[in-house]
DNA sequence: CAGCAGAATACTGTTGACAATCTACACTTG
DNA sequence: CAAGTGTAGATTGTCAACAGTATTCTGCTG
């Protein structure tokens, strides 16, 4: 039963840890790195098992991930791993781009030095993660990048929903971002985007936000 | 044996009923009713005893609606009915104008004549409604007309957020709309929102329906 | 009488067991 | 041999009880 030993230390925030949610954060956790295939099942008591819990916590983890969009379920047959289909992501593009650009339109109201400077520095990592053909670390730093835009722009409901849609999009397990031209393509657009909140430019920042995400989907486009 | 012969009345969907979706719609339904006030504590056993079943399909509805941003969840404190700051209300606002606007957009982009047909008929539905000065029924058939809209855009995704962030509204228990001027302002809106869709004007329809939204927004915020 | 410590109570978190349902396979039958 | 049927195993849905935590009440002390 010692598969989670310590999340009890990650879960250090406001509330005290609960089986259910970390079981909720494992399994995410598991989907996303493809460690269970989509449209695979999940077994609740196998789940239950390999996690040294009861099937309670595994059942409402599995509710709450479903209204994620992460999970499917059917009555009496279980819980499966999203399967998405290309109209389908070809919506959660479109939605992540809207809600992208009421972001950055948003950060641009209030066009705080200190946020832009922190975004700065990521393009910059991404840059210095370009040069060294480090294509997972850019990875990590462009999620880390949007997300600090997400949070930073006070609107709590359409941060989540962006977070949300990213992982719904990081189901199809493409790395649409590879090789050295699409990266350096992929950061300029960061750099207009902060660029135009740092000159506190609403409706700009909008549109380098949805152009971004949009030529996102076109990248994605072209790898099927 | 007859085993679907009462499932159809009760259900005409595609998975047999299940308590924990019973008890997520009966709650669902208590929610909005506003039968149970904001920031109210909701006692698992209570629910449970008043609804003929265990607390197990209980917390998985809750865990449900929890998601769906009706109530939030203390760890060992049980869940609360929502409570809506006027900050949050205006994100909420302007997040549905962005979909709605988007919905819109999508179907102007396939303008089936029987689809404006029947929103049409909505819109002079809800003028009869003025003219008999019955709010309540503008109110249902206001419902009617956006969700027809949702659900003929072909975009799941985007309805289904559009509908969840509704019910979030409607948390905030106030009848914006009251009073033949008002009312009959919003259906012109209505009116104007069909007839870029005909028009086959993706970008008119967009507009029209986050303005529509955002008139909405603006009436809300003159009656506090 | 106000304030605090500690017990009593109520409620949530979790568990293991039982019931209902589905799936797969072998068997019968034309 | 193909198609349908019945049974066995596996899996989900539901329940009632137990354990841990927060709240409330009581009684004591200054």
């Amino acid at each position: 039963m010692g598969i989670n030993a310590e999340v009890h230390t990650t879960r250090a925030r406001k509330q005290r840890t609960t089986l259910t949610c970390e079981v909720r954060e494992e399994l995410e956790s598991m989907i996303l790195r493809g460690e269970v295939e989509a449209g695979q099942r999940l077994n609740e008591h196998l789940l239950a098992e390999q996690m040294g819990v009861s099937r309670g916590p595994v059942r409402e983890a599995a509710r709450a991930l479903e209204r994620d969009g992460l999970l499917t379920s059917v009555t009496n047959r279980g819980v499966f791993v999203r399967k998405i289909s290309v109209e389908n992501a070809m919506e959660l593009y479109e939605l992540r781009a809207l809600i992208a650009g009421h972001l950055c339109a948003s950060l641009a109201r209030i066009a705080d030095p200190q946020v832009t400077a922190e975004l700065r520095a990521f393009t910059c990592q991404m840059d210095d993660a370009i040069s060294a053909g480090d294509d997972t670390a850019y990875f990590e730093k462009n999620l880390a990048f949007h997300h600090h835009i997400a949070i930073s722009a006070g609107e709590h409901r359409s941060a989540d929903l962006y977070t949300s849609l990213g992982k719904e999009v990081r189901l199809m397990r493409v790395r649409v971002l590879r090789g050295d031209t699409s990266l350096r393509f992929s950061n300029t657009e960061h750099k207009r985007i902060v660029a135009a909140i740092e000159a506190g430019d609403a409706e700009r920042a909008r549109g380098e936000g949805m152009l971004h995400h949009r030529n996102g989907r076109r990248r994605w486009l072209e790898t099927l």
